[in-house]
RNA sequence: CGCGGGGUGGAGCAGUCUGGUAGCUCGUCGGGCUCAUAACCCGGAGGUCGCUGGUUCAAAUCCAGCCCCCGCAACCA
């Protein structure tokens, strides 16, 4: 029996998933069905990264450990995918023991063939937040609380990385399946043709990780962590021997992540792998984001979609199918929640619904309900027949390609052929006639027949309907158990007895759905202490729209600083002389700024809000004393004080009252 | 000249690798049917395939240049 391995990113159990973060999971889940409908042995993996100083730190906001913290939100997660159906094998948590054993077993592997070394890593990091903020030494700002990071410096634990250039390019063009769409393969090969640089693999200011082997001072950070878990899943911590269950299943066949985070998969896992002498996986596909009505969806903006409202209202069904139908697998797509209730009442409703139900009730009233024999097969049957078993060839294809939404066409052309042939044969007119009982039986059967083709087909996009219509159809078992590639016309048996047609997808009022899903977003509110993710140390988790790096708004209160910290900071009320933008950049400002006492050039990144001449001769709240700093080679001297908004927009500090430039704000 | 994606009837997309009548879904207009979830079926209107030039018997498709949109990166002191 061939195996199937294949994976979700493990997801960073920090925050509740949305609609994004569950497309990976939602599209891994109908793979997985299917290949088990080709008689495939399928292990499906998913699972929580649950390390990392995010965690540590979203923990001793809400006042509870690490590990509790990690236990609610990893809950949030199963529930999600029971709610939707996902049909996982495997669940890893990077918490647990086996996994433990499985990161410190690759390293040493890696270590003992000269590939890990202690080095100084060079970064920045927010003394205010305790957080790694970027792991080059230019200067930023902390994601977080906006302040400028510090450049630190301690001693790591790093990764050889640059050995690998070689070899990786050698994968690339050897295995041109390693990176999936093709388009994803350039650009990780004009990446690593660029050159590679060695990359630090431990943390000492961290506690919440996997510990060093043999240095406990360490942890391992993020990627080196996270990425073994596809390891963890099919047992590898408990040993690669012949027979084990890892034997089996590694290496994976599909690791299906989101296009943000294929450097690591498809650079550093290869890499981590080949140091350790261990097989590679055999494709990495990196698939496109949801944009949410041309943007990206992404919890600042507030524009986030989840899956809980739209199950309760059209069924977990109906968004598996819209989001394989109407996103080009690979390609960024929209989501809105317009067009998948469009897709609800014109494909499943109109479409496929109604077929099934149209076809049920003739079956009860010419037939008793009972399946009739097709004695008396036309031309129109031959080509129906003829007809889906290209469907079937055409589903398998497609689907097999990753090509979801080509593959569900194919369908729907099968699916509008009998609605078509059930009009030209008229089965209604038929039964007026007792000379026409055979043709009408034939023709029922045919339509039947269809049904019990369709439903198999479909059965890896919507589990559900499926095993309805395959119920209604007298059908044994579960749709799932018939294979794919072995299914013929002519498996209904005559004599089958068929239940009373029942609504698999009951229409719906378009405009009063989109409300009601909108009502129940509304009222799910993320919880406020767990802040987003920066980037610099996002997880593993592939969200289909991550939460952007900067411009988050502070995630709670600073520590206390006492008065004389705060008097140090000089804050003069500005009057703006000139405005302009800073040529080539789309936020920076240069502003010349009267503080009483003298005039300074201030750079500002506020050109997205604000138009020079709105800001000529306004009053604004000046840093005086902040270090000067170059911005696109103009010196800034002075800092503009402003308010950001939940989508990162700066709103400019003013005075109701009049007061003089230079005056001294405490 | 930073990286990537995209520009195709009103909307959303396929087709571009492997040139050869421009296709699908929704919407819209007209007709049919009554088995069905006011659904299904048939027909129509609507596009110089971002622009310019080139290759070719033939270009949405190949080549060159340009314009515009969207992410990422950089710039938010």
């Amino acid at each position: 029996m061939t195996k199937f391995y294949l994976t979700t990113p493990l997801y960073y159990a920090n925050s509740r998933p949305h609609v994004g973060s569950a497309y990976t999971t939602l599209v891994c889940d109908a793979v997985a069905r299917f290949r088990r409908m080709l008689g495939e042995d399928v292990a499906f993996f998913t699972g929580t990264d649950e390390h990392g100083e995010n965690i540590e730190r979203a923990a001793a906001a809400q006042g509870i450990t690490p590990a509790e913290l990690v236990e609610r939100n990893r809950a949030v997660f199963l529930d999600l995918w029971k709610h939707l159906g996902i049909s996982y094998t495997h669940f890893t948590r990077t918490t647990e023991p086996a996994h433990v054993r499985t990161v410190q077993t690759l390293l040493r592997r890696a270590r003992d063939r000269g590939y890990v070394y202690k080095g100084e890593y060079q970064g920045r990091y927010c003394v205010f937040d305790n957080l790694y903020v970027s792991d080059s030494t230019d200067p930023v700002n902390c994601p977080t609380c906006g302040r400028p990071a510090e450049l630190m410096a301690e001693e790591n634990y790093f990764f050889k990385l640059s050995a690998f250039e070689d070899r990786l390019l050698d994968l690339y063009r050897k295995h041109p399946e390693f990176v999936q769409p093709d388009f994803r393969r350039n650009e990780v090969i004009s990446f690593v043709s660029t050159g590679l640089k060695d990359i630090s693999i431990s943390r000492r200011a961290i506690h919440w990780g996997v510990p060093w082997p043999d240095d406990p001072e360490h942890v391992f950070y993020v990627w080196y962590d996270a990425l073994s878990g596809y390891l963890t899943g099919v047992g590898f911590a408990e040993g690669d021997t012949p027979g084990s269950q890892f034997a089996r299943y590694w290496p994976a066949d599909v690791h299906m992540i989101g296009k943000e985070i294929i450097r690591f998969h498809a650079v550093y896992w290869p890499a981590f792998l080949m140091a350790a002498e261990m097989p590679l996986p055999r494709t990495i596909f990196a698939h496109g984001w949801l944009l949410f009505e041309q943007q990206k969806m992404s919890k600042s903006k507030g524009n986030v979609a989840h899956c809980e409202p739209i199950v309760k209202v059209t069924g977990a069904d109906a968004l598996r199918y819209y989001l394989l139908r109407d996103v080009v697998f690979g390609q960024d797509g929209n989501f809105s929640r317009e067009a998948l209730l469009t897709r609800y009442n014109s494909d499943l409703a109109n479409d496929l619904g109604n077929l099934v139900s149209r076809t049920l009730t003739m079956l009860e009233r010419y037939c008793q309900g009972i399946v009739p024999d097709s004695a008396a097969n036309g031309e129109l049957e031959a080509e129906l027949e003829l007809l889906a078993g290209e469907t079937v060839t055409r589903f398998r294809e497609a689907f097999g390609q990753l090509a979801f939404s080509r593959a569900l066409e194919a369908v729907w052309v099968l699916v509008a052929r009998v609605n078509q042939y059930l009009v030209e044969t008229a089965p209604w007119v038929l039964a007026e006639d007792p000379a026409q009982r055979d043709r009408l039986a034939s023709v029922l059967y045919a339509a039947a027949e269809s049904l019990r083709v369709l439903a198999a087909l479909l059965a890896p996009v919507l589990p559900e309907a499926a095993a309805k219509i395959w119920r209604q159809l007298g059908q044994e078992g579960s749709p799932e158990n018939c294979r794919i590639d072995l299914l013929a016309w002519g498996g209904l048996r005559p004599g089958t007895r068929v239940a009373r047609a029942e609504a698999v997808f009951p229409r719906l009022d378009k405009h009063q759905a989109v409300e009601r899903i909108e009502t129940m977003e509304n009222e799910i509110r993320p919880p406020a202490s767990a802040p987003a993710q920066p980037a610099a140390s996002a997880g593993p988790a592939s969200s289909a729209a991550p939460a952007p790096a900067a411009t988050q708004p502070a995630a709670g209160p600073a520590p206390r600083i006492s008065i004389e910290e705060f008097a140090k900071v000089d804050m003069r009320v500005g009057q703006v002389k000139t405005a302009e933008r800073v040529a080539g950049t789309d936020r920076l400002m240069r502003l010349v700024v009267d503080i009483g006492a003298e005039e300074r050039q201030v750079v500002a990144g506020i050109a997205g809000m604000y138009q020079p001449e709105q800001l000529v001769g306004r009053k604004v709240v000046i840093v005086a004393n902040l270090e000067p700093r170059k911005l696109r080679g103009l010196e800034s001297n002075g800092m503009i004080v402003a308010a950001t908004r939940p989508d990162g927009g700066p709103v400019l500090c003013s005075f109701t009252e009049d007061v003089p430039p230079g005056a001294r704000l405490k």
